[in-house]
DNA sequence: TGACGATCGTTGTCAAGGTCAACAATATGC
DNA sequence: GCATATTGTTGACCTTGACAACGATCGTCA
């Protein structure tokens, strides 16, 4: 039921049918079946690119989460793993930068992937402070099945959205 | 300091050194200045429309945040504030729906704009259920200062992209 | 008419992310 | 040597998202 109206200024009984039959025409004029249910406008959301992207961040996402499940790697996993191990001996101040994460998160990212086995905090020779980043044997081993599950979601984008329209699109991103 | 090197197999000591020098060629090389950064490789990321949809994504939201942080409306608020503006009396369900979100999420949000006086749920005449949505004068007033705002968030996105590649984006991200 | 299943709004809970402040250890610059 | 900056870490808080459950109401169909 529709119980809780909060505190507000919303008078119940005499007002809200009238209330009602004055904001919903509409609706009162269509019998409320949902087999006919009218067209909702976005309005200006239309022109705001922020709220497209947001849609499709979602689909994306989702779809490529399903494709890693499998094997349990999240997006942000599969970004350290790539990242890792493509640069090796990287500091984690370097990798949360190129990622675009805190610090602080990036040593709970880490924290789950080490206690897997598949990266290693090695302590840095030059600098003290520092951890050199490397993938273990099994990291490098689950990073080459975790590309392969990528490549095939991306794959299905590709046919989602057509091939040229997905180069467009990461060439038009890869700006931000 | 890089104290906690939680349980793992990684041996400290005299193994670090050889370790890491086999690792870290590159840093051992370069002195390890800040000034001389090497380029650190996206690697396979570069191919993912998933993570530039993500950095732009941040970015685009952040200077939404940015821009609309003096009348205190997020973009799911604002997103809200439109469709329910642009379509009188309608339902939380199909607010929810198109919107994209949960309706347990959208209860949450319609309890803070309902507690700042901007929107209303009117009971629905032709179903119990229902809570007919209508924005109040006050929410009306506030939307078209938000949208205002948002327009100027959306020209500040046109000159950083150009506008036809803002339109080409639009276009290709509507399809989600 | 009455019973049954579906829907609506709501609440609670849980996990994942983002943000921020603080800290000890270490490095750098003067 | 000393002040300052950086690194990794921890803790706290808040926002989202996801999911289950619930009472109230609707629709349907026997």
């Amino acid at each position: 039921m529709a119980k809780a109206i909060i505190k507000s200024s919303l008078k119940p009984g005499s007002r809200s049918k009238m209330a009602d039959s004055r904001v919903l025409p509409r609706r009162n004029l269509q019998t409320a079946r949902r087999s006919v249910r009218p067209p909702i406008a976005l309005d200006a959301l239309n022109d705001h690119l922020g709220y497209f992207i947001r849609r499709a961040q979602i689909w994306v996402f989702g779809d490529f989460i399903r494709t890693l499940k499998g094997i349990d790697v999240s997006p942000a996993q599969y970004s350290v793993l790539v990242v890792t191990g493509a640069n090796n001996g990287l500091s984690q101040a370097e990798l949360a930068a190129t990622l675009g994460i805190e610090r602080a998160r990036l040593v709970r990212l880490l924290n789950r992937l080490q206690e897997r086995g598949l990266v290693q905090r090695l302590p840095s020779s030059a600098d003290g402070r520092r951890h050199a980043l490397t993938l273990t044997a099994p990291g490098r081993t689950l990073l080459a099945r975790a590309k392969a599950l990528a490549s095939r979601h991306e794959k299905r984008l590709s046919e989602k959205l057509g091939g040229e329209r997905r180069k467009a699109l990461l060439d038009a991103l890869r700006d931000f």
